[in-house]
RNA sequence: GCCCCUAUAGCUCAAUUGGAUAGAGCAUCUCCUUCCUAAGGAGAGGGUUGCAUGUUCGAUUCAUGCUAGGGGCACCA
């Protein structure tokens, strides 16, 4: 529907400036979209406005001249019922309610497929996320990184991207060397032997509870018989074990899926961090200077040069990073999406610098931070303290309120901007929470449908559906599938939240204003029809954030 | 000191990426169920979009400078 008014606006735009003898930039582009206030018809335009940039000439001018061509081409077969020119300069498209009303034909007919799209073909993308250190449970702010993450994942996948998530398991260096020892002081204090706790070791009590486990489960108090480097080492290995164990668990139970994860370890064995400054050195963006090997990432807009290499000759932490990297471009992904916490904010140019020196465009490069997440009970801000291992947890908060508004709650704001979560509204069952109100739609329309007793069918009266708020519902559902090539376009998957309560929000003034059920039967069928288009659309969104469709409530 | 993010209704946030009269939810007040799920709907009040210049047909959106809050500036990970 959109694109043959597309057309029909293209071709008015070509001969336009063929006769004012210009020529029509490359990169000219105009909005169509569904006015905010109704009573402007179906779908505004604003190419006047675009126009008169390129012509040097009175917006009104240009759309008094347009408006006639375009009516000149719309007849009987036209979707176009009328055309009116307002506030200014805007073109507004009035469609035919037949038209309108044919969306919903093609709505059943896609059903679940309806809103996929091609927008992103022949993109592929590598989407990094959550990739917390094996060292502790998966906080809140993991989860937040996980669930926008696995929807964005979900959206692209839909938006026709392919798309590999892929958790970075940073199992080697100095954090895993601490995890390693803390769980060895811990083992040995529970067989009554003092061993000094290593400064900035892990405090918490599940480094105890694996200690306990390796003694009653697996080795007994055999270790103490092996050397303490090979000991060291089985507690590190046992450690990160469990601890992947738990993640894994908390990211199936959230519905959160990674095709792989990519261990650090591996990049070590395989020599592939010196193969990745072997290619950065041939491109000749290192140098050598006080004793250590430098990236020179000023060259890509960093403020500064950063060490790949100490003078001790041990790796920095961006060196793995970059042969992680050159494996995400050696395996053939032509975009890379990384979410990262606040606290890698820094990190970002050095790592946009690295991909661009290992060969990716800039604009191939996207790295977004998802901000931290505040919770609040009974209005007051919940205390979280990591530094004595008193963690609130991802387990603890989905376990108080559920997956479904976890997830939801997680997604409902923008990624970058900080999050409050008010734990009480999230578990309350009522009208004042956002994901009840979603499923509820869903919910009532199932319901509906059941209580109707018929099947649908698409051989309906569509010029029925005339009423001021049956063609408000219509246009929303029209917008699924540009809703998502939006969240796609900008990796905000929030969008889509948005754009469903707006759906919801839509269904339920209909419902309310008109009886769907009724004692005329083609009136019946038409909002049937009207009413299972609206639960695809809920359906395929609610599915696409990761949260249940509920057939009643 | 330098860099990045944020600033919109009492509170939490939108605004289709520069479009028409800046919109929702919560909170406050008023109203709507002999009938398909009231976990719903209708209505009212509430705004100098932090401040100031600029860019143009048009600025919450872009630029520059302030102000306030948050985060970051390692041969840590």
């Amino acid at each position: 529907m959109k694109i043959k008014i597309e057309d029909l606006i293209n071709s008015v735009v070509d001969a336009y400036c063929a006769g004012q003898g210009v020529s029509k930039p490359a990169d000219f582009g105009y909005d169509l979209h569904p006015p905010k206030e109704s009573g402007r018809g179906d779908l505004a335009c604003n190419v006047a406005f675009r126009l008169a940039k390129v012509t040097r000439q009175k917006p009104a001018d240009i759309a008094n001249v347009l408006l006639p061509m375009l009516v000149a081409k719309t007849g009987e077969k036209s979707p176009v019922e009328k055309i009116e020119l307002a506030g200014g300069a805007f073109l507004n498209f009035f469609l035919k309610k037949e038209d309108l009303g044919a969306l919903l034909v093609e709505i059943h007919e896609k059903n679940e497929d309806y809103g996929r799209s091609a927008f992103g073909k022949g993109k592929k993308v590598i989407l990094e996320f959550v990739s917390a250190n094996p060292t502790g449970p998966l906080t809140i702010a993991h989860g937040r990184q996980a669930a926008v993450g696995d929807c964005l994942a979900r959206i692209l996948k839909f938006t026709g991207h392919t798309v590999h998530p892929e958790y970075y398991l940073n199992d080697a260096g100095r954090q895993m060397n601490l995890l390693a020892k803390s769980v060895w002081v811990r083992y040995n204090e529970l067989l009554e032997i003092e061993k000094p706790f290593p400064e900035d070791g892990y405090q918490g009590e599940y480094i105890r509870d694996i200690a306990r486990t390796i003694i009653e489960k697996e080795k007994k108090d055999s270790l103490l018989k092996e050397t303490e480097e090979k000991a060291v080492e089985y507690c590190g290995h046992y450690a990160v074990k469990t601890m992947m164990a738990w993640i894994e668990e908390d990211l199936a139970k959230m519905h959160v899926h990674f095709d792989h994860y990519f261990s650090e370890k591996t990049l070590y064995v395989k020599k592939s961090v010196d193969h990745a400054l072997e290619v950065l050195k041939e491109r000749g963006y290192l140098f050598e200077s006080e004793g250590a090997l430098w990236f020179r990432s000023t060259d890509f807009g960093d403020d500064k040069d950063r060490v790949v290499r100490k003078s001790t000759g041990e790796y920095t932490y961006l060196a793995p990073d970059i042969a992680y990297h050159l494996s995400k471009y050696e395996r053939g992904h032509n975009m890379i999406v990384n979410l990262w916490g606040p606290d890698h904010h820094g990190y970002i140019p050095r790592l946009k610098a690295a991909c661009q020196a290992l060969g990716y465009p800039p604009e191939a490069i996207h790295i977004g931070i998802v901000q931290l997440t505040t919770l609040f009970r009974k209005g007051q801000p919940v205390r979280m303290s990591t530094r004595a291992g008193e963690f609130v947890t991802l387990r603890e908060l989905y376990q108080e309120v559920g997956v479904d508004a976890t997830r939801f709650f997680f997604v409902m704001r923008r990624q970058e901007s900080h999050l409050d979560f008010d734990l009480d509204l999230a578990k309350e069952q009522s009208q004042e929470n956002p994901v009840f109100y979603l499923q509820y739609a869903h919910a009532r329309i199932a319901s509906l449908l059941k209580f109707s007793g018929k099947s649908i069918t698409t051989h309906v009266k569509l010029d029925l559906l005339a009423a001021p708020e049956e063609a408000e519902l219509i246009g929303c559902l029209a917008q699924f599938p540009d809703f998502l090539i939006q969240a796609s376009r900008a990796l905000e998957p929030y969008r889509l939240s948005d754009y469903l309560r707006q759906v919801a929000a839509s269904f339920h003034k209909f419902y309310s204003c008109h009886r769907i059920v009724s004692e005329d039967p083609e009136l019946t069928k038409a909002r049937l029809l009207l009413a299972d288009a609206t639960r695809i659309v809920l359906r395929n969104g609610l599915a696409l954030l990761g949260i249940s469709q509920p057939e009643s409530m």
